[in-house]
DNA sequence: CATGAATGAGAATTCATTCAT
DNA sequence: TATGAATGAATTCTCATTCAT
């Protein structure tokens, strides 16, 4: 839970939080081992004791870290996909999704979060998976439990709704994702170009999966 | 094996080699940071003067790892496409391709350079870059070429044949690599589930995509 | 057990009393170097503000500890052999007095106390001297004027009575107490193997200075 | 360079043992815990990287400074008893072995180590008990075979050699030997002093062994 | 008096890089 | 060119001690 206000909870609850945030910005920025104990205090305005007091160690300090991530992942995945399963006009809803999904995964947050877990899924292999688990796989599920009840309704034809649901994901996201990830790009990507890159993708997802 | 600059044959530049292949493993192996320059000399068989006098730097020694790399990158991305612009089984050939394809970049040793250039793409962003030119862009416009010729043979329908490449790359590829890279896999998956996702993959985009 | 400065009863007094104890167990279990204050304070239920307002340092902490001890070896020098001066049947009460003589100090609580004064007597060697003034030198002076008076009375031959004292003193503890310094063995010896060292020693001690 | 000799062995040996030695200072002076791998390597004439190639470790760097020392240990326990088993002057003959003994054994050198040995025993109990083993219970155990040999010669009455052993040995060491654990004490005892500690514990353990 | 935190320093350990042999 | 060693710095982690609340 990210605060900016004056008191959210005890100080030390406080002091905790800013240590997590501050955490998260210099391995995001610097990986694990490139970060240092010393950055973190520094910029959590706490001592390097504090910080050690807190969370024993760094592993363990980047542990909490992503594991505060993979809960933000986790509410992501449920969060978007729950409209359309009525949807009237999938087309339409379709694309809505498509654009909102984009631009949200596409931030450079998240994308740098993408990153630091890919760089690090050899030395904290549960780690990636469990974010890989709360996010991507827990998002595919959840789009699959609506494509399987459109292909009921007769609005789309998919036997196999969880791969369908990974096409649908990959192909609004691919493009845009995979660049970001090798240009180390930090900046958003226009509005524009997300958006056509979410349109192409529903459309060839409905030539192949529409009814 | 891809020689740099001195002559293939000489001592020297087998030592370099050397070196080159024991450098590529190590930081596969622990990321940029991670790795050893003693590794590095024990696991090439040489002293670290020896790899100090051929490459001066740790960093220059990565680069030099990594550059070989998009040699070999590159030499593959223009490999595996050369064959079906002059298609008549456009269905077979693609498929072909796709299996071929999907098999070659899912190796455990791809996947795990893939990791590393994410890994390394903020502290080497040039390299992150060039890496992606010459591999996933370069494949992507050799493909738009065939796709536009296939396309003007009236046997595709692409207005946007790079668009169109990038899914059909992605639709075969994006499953089973995301899997990989974030779950630190180093198994290759098994042929049936490759051909799987390179046959849906390829069922997807002729339908988008056929003419 | 043996209060200093405040008064007995007081709730300071109490504290304190209660943080010589807990920093007893400590230094005991890891040496001076190897405590730290907030084992000490945790142990002690009290806080380290506490601790440092009763003791100002670790080094004034310590040296309480171990004046505390001094004052309890004192007292156990003082008391065993306050009895068989007067003596009638000399083999029988100096086997007596051996056997409570061994079995005290081979407690494993006092030589784990002459381990932590040994390790330290380089740090301290104040302290281990007055430590081992007010113990073994106190008790030899005491068991010598014991001797001298059993000598004077005819019933033993002892021309230097406090080296007789060190050889009946030797005679009793040397070897349980080397070997319980030495093996870093935390438990009681069994009882008959302590008496049986007491009653040879006194078989030694007689035949040597027996009248 | 704390070595005198120009070369006692390859140049890593020499660097080895001179750290060795070093290292066994430093331990004296401040313990386990108090002594610095800095100080070490200064003390060595050597860098730190290169004591940590020697030694890899704090911990197997005390092993081996003690090892070393538990060879010696060995050496000296079986050196100076091997004479008086065919004795006819017994008296004359033990009175030269206590005399040697105590000389040795009070050498402020050995009375540090003993210090030092004491110190660790919880730390390193292992150690403890080898140094344990090869000196003090390895003479014990030398020594008493050389009176069960007199005691068949009808030379002494010793029905339990072991003890017997024992008797002879803190007889002629303890005096001296706690004076200087507990005193911090770092010269050696007036030869005079010894010579009467020595005589006395003879005079004493003929009384009671002898035939 | 207790709690949480800060300071400032120190210790172990590792590393890239360079030099002598 | 290989080996052993040195330098100098960085990093993780711990500690004694003190301050604010």
């Amino acid at each position: 839970m990210p605060n900016s206000q004056p008191t959210p909870g005890t100080r030390s609850a406080r002091k905790r939080q800013a240590i997590l945030d501050a955490a998260l910005e210099v391995f995001l920025e610097h990986g694990y081992v490139g970060a240092g104990m010393d950055q973190v205090a520094v910029a959590a305005g706490a001592s390097k004791v504090t910080v050690y007091s807190h969370f024993t160690d760094k592993e363990r300090l980047f542990v909490a870290v992503i594991e505060a991530a993979i809960s933000e992942a986790e509410a992501g995945s449920r969060a978007l996909v729950e409209e359309f399963a009525t949807s009237v006009d999938l087309d339409r809803d379709l694309s809505r999704f498509a654009r909102r999904h984009i631009a949200l995964v596409t931030q450079p947050h998240l994308v740098r979060m993408r990153r630091l877990i890919v760089a690090e899924s050899a030395r904290f292999p549960d780690l990636a998976r469990a974010w890989h688990a709360a996010g991507p796989e827990r998002g595919h599920a959840t789009l699959a439990a609506q494509i399987r009840r459109l292909s009921e309704r007769g609005l789309l034809r998919a036997p196999d709704p969880l791969l369908a649901a990974q096409h649908l994901n990959y192909l609004i996201l691919s493009v845009p994702l995979n660049e970001a990830l090798f240009t180390g790009r930090d900046t958003a990507f226009p509005t524009r170009r997300l958006n056509r890159w979410a349109d192409e993708a529903v459309r060839v997802f409905l030539a192949a999966y529409g009814a």
